[in-house]
DNA sequence: AGCCAGGCAAGTG
DNA sequence: CACTTGCATGGC
């Protein structure tokens, strides 16, 4: 594997922090020889077959890979953007926001493989981030490829092609509930040509969001979610059942009925390019302060 | 033992 | 467009 590392500081980048609030699936901490979680502070990622180790020791980030991944890393956690920047630019709004921010050190947002981002959102609905995870993992060893590295196996999440072998019944089996003919359907609309993936990074956060919406388990939510997470729209601002009570709690005055209209009233407020990380810090901020709703 | 969870599609007014 | 209903499953 190649090995090196980058100079960032803690502020700018907290890998723990960052990989643990439940905006992604596809991470996972590195354990001495398993496919899931193990207990250090090392972390991998695997795209097309390949493997991307990181770990953080004082102001520097280290990295392992395999097929050039190190040169992924900027694109994955937009290094190339401030954080500091975004989050000065997000200061002095209001005070919720403020707290939010001030609560979260290094929070970025990430650029995940799109595919299995959207199938991990896909398996959102009603349920508790564990237990995605748990379907997660579940589609992955079932009809993923296993990559040998160094003595350790990681798991790739299945591509379009493998996963399109699962039947709806035996997506049910792991679990995964009513949600099964959401996977079934929506592999089988991309295979088909309905939505072409690549398109979307094309096109522009409106237009794209309502592509996305074709697929069959895509709502206004996991659109968002996909897009914010999987294809790099910042515009997108993901409305669940936690953004939706601080809103009415919050800021009574920008909600809305309709859901792109709520998300217009942020995207002004906010800012297009600056919305998508305001929903990050104020999501994880919220929902660790329930008691307050 | 029920209630509910990062919502969604389908149906109705 | 706004609103209602059914939905799989496991944890509490």
């Amino acid at each position: 594997m190649d090995e090196g590392y980058l100079n960032i500081s803690r502020d700018e980048l907290d890998l723990e922090t960052t990989l643990e609030v439940g905006q992604t699936f596809s991470w996972y901490r590195l354990s001495e020889g398993t496919l899931y979680d193990g207990e250090g502070n090392k972390y991998f990622t695997t795209s097309n077959g390949n493997v991307l180790i990181l770990w953080q020791e004082d102001d520097k980030l280290f990295y392992k890979a395999t097929g050039g991944m190190e040169e992924q890393i900027e694109k994955r956690f937009y290094l190339n953007d401030s954080l500091r920047d975004i989050k000065e630019g997000l200061r002095g709004k209001d005070e919720i926001l403020d707290k939010a921010l001030d609560s979260y050190k290094g929070l970025r947002l990430l650029k995940d493989d799109f595919f299995p981002c959207l199938i991990s959102y896909l398996c959102s609905p009603q349920m508790r981030i564990p237990r995605i995870k748990k379907m997660f993992n579940g589609i992955a060893e079932r009809y993923g490829d296993k990559i040998n590295v160094d003595g350790r196996t990681f798991l790739q999440f299945p591509n379009v092609e493998q996963l399109s072998k699962a039947s709806e019944e035996d997506l049910r089996d792991l679990g995964i509930g009513y949600r099964a003919k959401y996977v079934v359907r929506t592999v089988k609309q991309i295979l088909d040509g309905l939505v072409v993936p690549e398109k979307l990074f094309k096109m522009d956060y409106r237009e794209a969001h309502g592509e996305i919406k074709k697929l069959f388990g895509v709502g206004n939510k996991v659109a968002d979610c996909v897009l914010l997470f999987g294809v790099g729209k910042l515009e997108a601002f993901p409305v669940d059942t936690w953004i939706k009570k601080a809103v009415k709690k919050y800021y009574p005055e920008k909600y809305d009925k309709n859901y792109l209209r709520l998300g217009d009233n942020f995207r002004d407020y906010f800012g297009e390019k600056k919305v998508g990380y305001a929903q990050e810090y104020l999501f994880h901020y919220i929902r660790n302060q329930e008691s307050n709703l």
